[in-house]
DNA sequence: TGACAATAGATGCCTAGGCAATTACTGTTA
DNA sequence: TAACAGTAATTGCCTAGGCATCTATTGTCA
């Protein structure tokens, strides 16, 4: 079988600063970039866990509960409750599809369309103002990196993964 | 008054696509993370948000419900409950200060200190594999990277704040 | 066709964070 | 010292995610 496996980088040991650590500042940069969204969202109604199935709806990129969680990295049940809470303030209707009994189509209503109108605006004022200061090679460079340490994750998790099942 | 103001970068506009943003890709970078530490901790019976706390104690930087608040980014009434969790378990005891009835300090059992003990090898590990490939120049200019976003955060929320109590 | 595996969605039980009270205590000031 | 502002911790009510389980439905294959 072919299995990749990186060497893992050295800079850290049991005896280091947690708050030095890069996951300690990118949680905390999250939490910003999380919060400023929520503030401005609040305004619309929105919080910052609802702009992306919203988003990926209007777009008509995504219609069912599967295909909402897998954008947002989460699973159906998480979905299907985040999905409620929209439906409750009558963002959002569910079809139950003629096709395939067992999937939910999920369309905006006019309120909702409504609602997700300026989200887009929100968070590129967000994530420029966080980037202030960065030049354009900087910020390729920045994602080049998240890209390369998401890479490595999946290949950590695939090790994991396999080592589990093994035993 | 001094009020910092830095021009935004102007990488996004409204018709970006969320997933290619720094944001989206470090939202996933965490989620990797804290998803191979959740299931590292697991075994030892803890969780992502509980290491934190367990660790400032076993360090004695931190003894109250506040101060482990602000350690972990989050408030009192959060930390309250997470340390009734760890209590529960067995791991920490609360004592009332004497000098100040207000105040309740926060002392890790046996089975505390017996907890947390792997834990630092773990986040260096988990750290470490996410950084395969990275040289130390590279990580470096990551971690300038996060903290410079993270000084841009709090400048835009200084200004959002200002912005919010003059109207 | 009838059994069976796979899939979509929903639900229960857990941890967890944000925000707004509320309670207990402390220090300050009239 | 009595009133008052400020602080520490807790609690209630909300959103939210992870995991296991359940139900309904679909496609497959003996």
């Amino acid at each position: 079988m072919t299995q990749h496996t990186l060497k893992s980088a050295n800079f850290y040991a049991a005896d280091y600063r947690a708050e030095d650590s890069v996951g300690f500042l990118m949680k905390a940069v999250m939490l910003s970039i999380t919060a400023s969204v929520n503030r401005r969202l609040s305004e619309h109604g929105l919080t910052y866990a609802q702009w992306g199935p919203l988003l990926m709806i209007q777009q008509r990129r995504a219609y069912t509960v599967a295909e909402l969680a897998r954008w947002s990295n989460t699973d159906a049940g998480a979905m299907t409750r985040l999905l409620d809470r929209l439906e409750a303030k009558g963002l959002l209707k569910r079809v139950r599809s003629t096709e395939d009994r067992r999937v939910v189509k999920v369309e905006l209503t006019t309120a909702g369309t409504h609602a997700i109108r300026d989200v887009p605006a929100i968070l590129a004022d967000v994530l420029n103002a966080h980037l202030s200061g960065f030049s354009k090679a900087e910020w390729e460079t920045m994602k080049s990196y998240l890209s390369r340490m998401l890479a490595n994750g999946e290949i950590l998790r695939a090790q994991t993964d396999a080592t589990d099942s093994a035993q």
